[in-house]
DNA sequence: TGTATATATAAATATATGTTTATGTTTTAA
DNA sequence: TTAAAACATAAACATATATTTATATATACA
């Protein structure tokens, strides 16, 4: 049988360096994780992500766009409203594992 | 029985924002990602580390500064070397679990 | 003690990124 | 067809970050 390049759950030997690295850094800003939490309740117009989250409007565009541009969003229009979702559900299984991981690592330390 | 403030394996509610955008802006560099997966693999000091990714020392040891902020790494000095270890191995497996999630997301579309 | 090796730090620079304010575009409905 | 609502875009600015080049520190060893 032939060698495939499948990534095992825990190798990193073939992961794609720039791949990941834009990924995370799409999720490293605290605005844009924010937003992340608020569309993992479920999918929602901008209106609504501006309104829970207390930024400006064009500060939550420009965010959702990187979002976009970064794959982790998908847009919708319905009438006037653009609505934004979550564009797999693992980005929340991953943050969530993130957090538990930084929990700990401060746990151990006194801050950042 | 109480309730306590535990996060679920999947849930991102009582996440904290600031500390995982932290985390995940620490990975969110190429040239730090690189340093992370040649650090799987074990311990190693500075100058295997330069050597095995091909950048100028002082820029290793700006990156490795930076992941020590983040607390991503452990360091260790013997003799005149400086080793450098991950501090948790499960910036391995959640890196690798991002990498499958770059990977399905890139295949939906054609570039980032 | 002096020299070489390993690593860190500093200075300088370029580039990228986040935020605000102002304005444009699209849709709906009167 | 005009006005209002929802959202995007652009301009301007400030700050942060990555990289290079030069230099300092610390350890080992002759």
């Amino acid at each position: 049988m032939e060698k495939h390049l499948k990534t095992k759950p825990d190798d990193l030997t073939n992961a794609d360096p720039q791949a990941v690295a834009f990924l995370a850094k799409a999720m490293g800003d605290e605005n844009r994780l924010r937003i992340i939490m608020v569309l993992a309740k479920g999918k929602k117009p901008v209106s609504r992500i501006v309104e829970e989250m207390g930024i400006s409007q064009p500060l939550a565009s420009h965010h959702l766009k990187e979002l976009k541009r970064a794959l982790l969003v998908k847009v919708e229009r319905s009438g006037p409203f653009i609505y934004y979702e979550l564009a797999d559900h693992r980005i929340v299984t991953i943050l969530a594992n993130l957090n538990s991981l930084a929990a700990e690592l401060l746990a151990s330390r006194k801050a950042f």
